[in-house]
DNA sequence: ATTTTAGTTCTGTAAATTATGAACTAACGG
DNA sequence: CCGTTAGTTCATAATTTACAGAACTAAAAT
């Protein structure tokens, strides 16, 4: 298999979105590939000569995802390899993931607030105002996916 | 004005909270003095001054903040200085956009679809979701902005 | 007119990040 | 038990980033 000019720059545009995200370069490009390889499961090996990268970089970077929980592998029996694809499956926990990331930061808010002078109510309002937005988000996350799960039917 | 033991651990806190979402030490600290100082609207010199940072590190840093609209600033007549303030009352507009940095991902994952081999039809249909499921989310969120605020009262 | 204020811009650099290549390891295959 | 495969680890090189400090600018104040 061999990558077309089409599969190469959708590579490094998903490369940069997700690199804009906050992974290093490398980790973004194995993404890329896994989304849009013929395959969806590639080898280690294949992910180094795909990407022209070093034995070592293609190390780091599939064990970063696996730890950030990105990707995943299967592996087949009388085959030692393990085939690495994205847990795009898994979309739902990964969104889930991202708002609460958002959310924790209320944590920091409301001590915030806590030691906030009194003296600027409005501004601590505004404050307030976040805290509680973003719990009522959290909140309302279990039914935003069931009421999409309805409407798909 | 002076900050207080408590006021300082938090900046650093809230500093480092903020630098995980992707923006420099420095910037992050900025609002992290923001969201703590007993005055709301601080000064270029007093930014510079309570961070012990340079004045070109401070340019950066408020110049950063301006520009990805964290941070706005207000002026007083006959006071040349810029009061630098956070946009927290701004905060439905600033969760908007975090919300549409994960939707834009969208415009790629269509890409990635017409250019997808057909022959991994569970595969492309997990994609499919995503982009479903994303698009669903753009489309609620006036809706769950709107039934905050109805909760609200 | 010159000094002060409120910043900006430029240059250099220290530190952090990212990747390479080579040496290594552990398991398997013959 | 010797070679190969599938990867890891380590030392190092290259690149990027983030900041300091000094020189600079433009407007305002004296």
């Amino acid at each position: 298999m061999v990558l077309t000019e089409k599969q190469k720059t959708l590579i490094e545009k998903i490369g940069i979105a997700i690199e804009h995200e906050g992974l290093q370069p490398v980790a973004a490009r194995i993404i890329g590939l896994l989304y849009v390889s013929d395959k969806p499961e590639l080898t280690f090996d294949e992910i180094t000569a795909f990407l022209r990268i070093s034995k070592s970089a293609t190390s780091n970077g599939v064990n970063l995802l696996l730890q950030t929980e990105r990707i995943e592998y299967i592996t087949f029996s009388g085959d030692r390899r393990r085939y690495f694809r994205l847990k795009i499956s898994d979309w739902r926990n990964a969104f889930t993931r991202r708002i609460e990331s958002m959310t924790k930061f209320n944590v920091v808010l409301r001590e915030v607030l806590e030691i906030r002078t009194k003296e600027t109510p409005e501004y601590n309002k505004n404050i307030e105002e976040v805290i509680d937005f973003m719990d009522y988000v959290s909140e309302q996350m279990p039914i935003l996916f069931r009421e999409w799960e309805n409407k798909r039917k």
